[in-house]
DNA sequence: TGGCAGCTCGGGCAAATTTCCCAAGCCGGA
DNA sequence: TCCGGCTTGGGAAATTTGCCCGAGCTGCCA
């Protein structure tokens, strides 16, 4: 991490598409000043590869199989609290951007954004910056009146009911196993939404996934 | 069309994500008989970009905004009846494999395959023949096999209608997505809950992830 | 050629759920 | 003690669901 200055920017690649992460790989040494030392392809490998290399960077899809990419972005910074880890994915909700900002991430870029802007956010956390696309912004600024953690804000009644439901269960299965009126969960429900900012079910269930308090 | 043996293989590259289409370019271009003449990131443009250039092969991501990609597959072909399409994506549902090949696919190759698995590919479409990856093969091998997955017994419009939802869009966002009543979304939606027996959206979003509709 | 089956698309309407506002008891911290 | 947050639920309007229906279209099969 010392020589970053002069010798340019180390990267450790993490997608589960070869072919992806051939093409960013292309895209990024072109710059001159990244390079990619090693690539994974699971959150396991990411793990590994980023003990041996210690890159400036790991540029990670979260969505990939098998353990959670969230669950990566943790172990690494729990190994090295001062790496830096971009978060590279298709998904925008913010939720899960909340979620990656929460496990440790210094940066959050769709792949709808500009080669460019994917480059630049890349030198920007590793200058320890923080980085974000334009649209990423806008969904967080969107959402940003509910400021705060994700799964942090809601108390044990609320994880509770979400992990529940997030597995499948049916409102009135809830209160029966929870000894509560079908009405206290339906207010849970709704107010975990609120809380989290998932304006869906589905995307509750994702965000629970996410958080590994639910598997699938 | 007919220089193609000389000249080598002209491609046009369809995927939502400016990045990935990137880098998609420098690999194929680095080939040598691989030339990227054009690319787009939506259905209509794909099609457009194609009666301009009426390439030997159209590269195309079937997950993307606004149209289905079947739609355009089917909408390229209607145009010409000798178009070679390889479809590129994440997903390998045996179920949005068959439905490709069934809108006039000539290959259908995952992310998860190698490189030369690809370029490997398309040349083999640009030959006019039938390609595929391992994988694919052999989710087509166990699917001929099984008593049918769950998904074989949704149409099209309603698999489309499931990935969207399990991916977290609401009602709305996906009838303006597919240009729909909402009326319509609402009752593909009861529809699909009933035909998967799925009794909670929950459940629906994990049997989407479960059939490699969504990834979490 | 006719007919049947299946997909797609939406209307209608009662029942159920969600949404949002509210109150009250409890408990830990300032 | 008082404030704030968690937990629990009521109430009422808004929305969605569950289930029924028909209509257009396509493909298939006799």
């Amino acid at each position: 991490m010392s020589e970053v200055a002069t010798t340019g920017v180390s990267v450790l690649l993490v997608d589960d598409h070869p072919i992806v992460r051939q093409g960013y790989r292309r895209v990024l040494e072109s710059q001159g000043d990244l390079h990619v030392v090693a690539e994974a392809d699971n959150a396991a490998d990411a793990y590994s590869a980023f003990k041996v290399h210690e890159p400036d960077v790991v540029v990670m899809d979260i969505s990939m199989p098998g353990a959670s990419g969230l669950e990566a972005i943790r172990n690494i910074r729990a190994r090295n609290p001062r790496a830096r880890i971009l978060v590279f994915t298709m998904h925008n909700e913010a939720v899960l951007v909340k979620a990656a900002f929460n496990a440790g991430a210094s940066g959050f870029v769709t792949k709808s954004s500009a080669p460019s802007a994917v480059v630049n956010a890349i030198r920007s956390v590793a200058r320890g910056e923080r980085a974000m696309s334009d649209d990423i912004a806008h969904v967080l600024a969107e959402d940003s009146l509910s400021a705060g953690s994700v799964l942090d804000q809601l108390g044990e009644r609320e994880i509770e009911i979400l992990r529940q439901f997030a597995g499948g269960a049916t409102t009135e299965e809830i209160a029966a196993q929870l000894n509560l009126s079908v009405k206290t969960v339906q207010n849970y429900h709704y107010l975990i939404k609120t809380k989290t900012g998932a304006r869906t079910d589905a995307q509750l269930v994702r965000l629970a996934a996410a958080c590994g308090l639910t598997r699938i």
